[in-house]
DNA sequence: CTCATTTCTTACTTTTTTGTAAGTACCTAA
DNA sequence: TTAGGTACTTACAAAAAAGTAAGAAATGAG
């Protein structure tokens, strides 16, 4: 829960108004979501090959992330109405159209990276 | 201070090393680097300038973040050893090769941003 | 009636991040 | 000798994010 109040909240909420990359970052920031909307990029997938694709999220953490991007736009939740539950998630467009950002990020995280290790070699 | 043995510290490593997106995410992810960067895009700022133009950040959060992005290799720290100190902060060659992939977070941010502005007011 | 299956909830704890407030070091100039 | 300017430190507190463990609902199969 957020606290209204707090200065914390507050700068937060400035931030996100006054830049679009703390916007996208207030959005894709969550610890395993860029993980969920990677495996969601080639469609829809159900909530347990989610769960199991993902290795290290406990069912919390995954529920409570699949409900963040659900309450920004990024994707939806289709619940099949049968027992045992069938629940899968899709991609909204505007979690498609996330695609070129996501692939800069990679880019720049992969290229980063590898420079870094090559670097601590020396 | 990060306790390295918490499941924690342990997922947020195994998802960078194996996720180029989470990988930046971790390097630009605080909650002032995204400003901090674009500052410096246009080339080399002096502490003080820093501070005074980033409303809201505190001394203390500004000096961390600079020391993380430092650490990093994003920017350098250039001490002019005179008295009252000079400090500037320049962008790397790694820090300045972000534009591209902050350049796409912030379009994406904020196209989202717009859209869900106005679906609001539906 | 009991069990299995799937998709979550809930209450709680730990860890991490962010913020507050006060103080420090250095020299220079009045 | 005292004040002033710059760039920080430090100790502490508050807030937020992440993780743990157990349980719950719904229903059809046996």
């Amino acid at each position: 829960m957020r606290k209204e109040s707090s200065t914390n909240n507050i700068n937060e909420k400035r931030l996100r108004e006054l830049c679009g990359t703390s916007y996208a970052l207030s959005i894709i920031g969550g610890r395993w979501k860029p993980t969920i909307i990677c495996r969601l990029m080639d469609g829809k997938v159900r909530y347990s090959d989610l769960r199991d694709s993902i290795i290290g999220v406990s069912e919390r953490m995954l529920v409570q992330q699949l409900r963040e991007l659900e309450k920004d736009g990024i994707l939806i939740r289709i619940v099949h109405p049968q027992v045992p539950p069938k629940v899968e998630y899709e991609l909204t467009e505007d979690g498609l159209c996330m695609q070129p950002m996501l692939s800069k990020m990679s880019e720049w995280g992969n290229n980063h990276k590898a420079k870094y290790q090559k670097e601590e070699l020396v």
